[in-house]
DNA sequence: CTTAACTATAAAAGCGATTGCGAAAAGAAA
DNA sequence: TTTCTTTTCGCAATCGCTTTTATAGTTAAG
């Protein structure tokens, strides 16, 4: 393994001047570059990312935090992130939180010791307050944190969010315009903001046509597949006869559809279903999945965009509320 | 932000002293470990990882680099690698090879100037030779590189791999004992060995019992649900009057699904199918899609385990090759 | 022809840890 | 007490780079 010194033996210069040639912080005479340039080829120089990072303070890498990485959900926001970090140079480094509040504060304590330029996260169970004390007290080396999915007002500048509310509002209203009347929503953990604000949408729909908010209509799951079959299972003994379903995301719509063609039960004839992401597997359902879109490539990309800014405190205009978008396909019929 | 300089006057000892405390690499004082540990809480110390790894030599991170992140089979993966590298208290740096063979190449030499411990890759566009080559001419670190999917003879101890050839085979006779006679194929990207050996099994399968192998029944895929509608969309042009297709991975069997269903062919009546990999979402198809299981997680854990055996020098005795197993489901039919 | 202003490069300091070596302190043996 | 071990810890070198400062050598200005 070559070092500088190595090189700039074998080009008959410095150090220095071996560094302002990789570097280009400094003007080189042609000849000499070239003759660095040589040199760094015939020995196959890489330079000591650690010997680097230590004097510039600057590892390239961005940490990301995420819930579990094999979630179909968070890879493709990760997938965004990684489009503009990759493009700009950097690397990713990631971890899960596991949705779980200790293991959360784990992952942001132990990425943040890496020395990452930046931290990107998608924080499901850490309340605001902790958040802002994690910042505040642990964030010794001022790291800048971009929020995923979250909106702290003292942090606004930071966060990358969905009007989940109005996404909910849009899911409940496409129900009732199409003619349905006993609407059941399957929620997320309600610990979780998204989930709250999802349900609050539900509810101001229901309302706005002067339908009673019934709590025996909703139901709470976990977001995952898995918790979307209890949940449904759960819903279908309580005879309600339902004409409609909205589902807080897609991952729990895949679990009720499973159960409800179990049970004999025809989407969208016998009851409609509208869920909420817009994941690639959605349209690939049967019948293919009505959804509220929420864009999370775009997102992604923002959050990476956002942490590049702080980063180079460049005075760049990233988007960073998104509105989320009715997307029709099969699983809601129109009713008389 | 404090250095072990700081650490060290607070506590009134050596630096040297501060990171045997730290580190545990020599006998030290109760007291003065104590007063050294109150010191570090007080000043809220974290060693810096770039000095560290300067004269240590470790960073402490794996890398990881996998065709696309989003997609459900690769993340799957690095879920697997997540559960052992975290629980050895390392990091994960991910980057993609975007299944194109300069990117992966580009990726390579990307992630090894981060310094990582050790480089976990799913290459699939590069050849052996290529590989080899990289390893030999700039792989100057000589970083372990752990090898998922693939069987190199020169690396067989760095190789975690599945009997691909067995489970195309597996799938095809399926097929053929519950009755099928017109087999299709769709195959993945010819290039990659994976997908050869599939079809080779396919192969083995058909002339077992006689049956003619037949190129025009056999069409190449990209492991991509949009390359699966289209090669079910070109299968069904072709008229062959099939009674069964063995998908070689579950990401096109659910874009053929979806051909099928738009042409009004009924499965498994009219045409049973049958996938490869066994991805979370195979078993919530309708119908559920009958499948040959490939143990993702198990794979991508032995990769990690596989990595740190390297790493430590340990003895550990893991293992690196799997098997493929028949998952039946409600998409094959039974024929008489 | 002298002096000022650049340009191109070298020398050296410093980033913040780890670690081999040696010495002081403490305890055991004589 | 004196001498020998053992334990505990400090000193100083080192890892490989960047960056500030300084110094030749050139060119331009007066």
């Amino acid at each position: 393994m070559s070092s500088i010194k190595d090189v700039s033996r074998y080009a008959n210069v410095s150090p220095s001047t071996v560094s302002r040639v990789l570097n280009g912080t400094a003007p080189v005479n042609a000849a000499t570059k070239e003759r660095v340039l040589k040199a760094v080829a015939h020995l196959n120089y890489k330079p000591n990312a650690f010997a680097r990072g230590l004097v510039t303070n600057r590892s390239g890498g961005i940490g990301v935090i995420i819930n579990e990485i094999s979630s179909s959900f968070h890879s493709t926001l990760v997938q965004g992130i990684e489009n503009v970090i990759e493009a700009a140079g950097m690397h990713l480094i990631v971890s899960s939180g596991h949705a779980k509040a200790t293991r959360e504060l784990k992952a942001l304590n132990f990425i943040s010791q890496r020395r990452p330029d930046a931290i990107i996260v998608r924080l499901e169970t850490l309340s605001d307050d902790e958040i802002l004390d994690w910042l505040e007290h642990e964030n010794v080396q001022n790291i800048p944190v971009v929020l995923i999915g979250r909106f702290i007002p003292e942090l606004a500048d930071s966060c990358i969010h969905l009007d989940n509310e109005l996404g909910g509002y849009l899911a409940t209203q496409h129900l009732l315009a199409t003619g349905h009347q006993k609407i059941a929503h399957i929620s997320g953990p309600l610990l979780l903001k998204d989930s709250r604000d999802r349900l609050q949408g539900y509810r101001r729909g229901l309302e706005e046509v002067g339908l009673a908010y019934d709590e025996s209509y909703v139901i709470e799951g976990q977001f995952t597949e898995t918790s979307g079959q209890q949940a449904m299972q759960a819903l279908l003994e309580r005879n309600l006869n339902l004409d409609a379903i909205f589902v807080a995301n897609d991952q729990m719509a895949v679990g009720a559809f499973h159960i409800l063609r179990q049970a004999g039960i025809r989407i969208p004839e016998d009851i409609s279903i509208i869920g909420f992401d817009d994941l690639l597997i959605s349209r690939y359902l049967y019948p293919a999945l009505s959804t509220i879109r929420q864009p999370l490539i775009a997102m992604g990309e923002a959050a990476a965009q956002v942490a590049l800014r702080e980063l180079h405190q460049k005075d760049i205009k990233v988007e960073q509320s998104f509105t989320p978008e009715l997307i029709q396909r099969q699983s809601v019929a129109t009713r008389h």
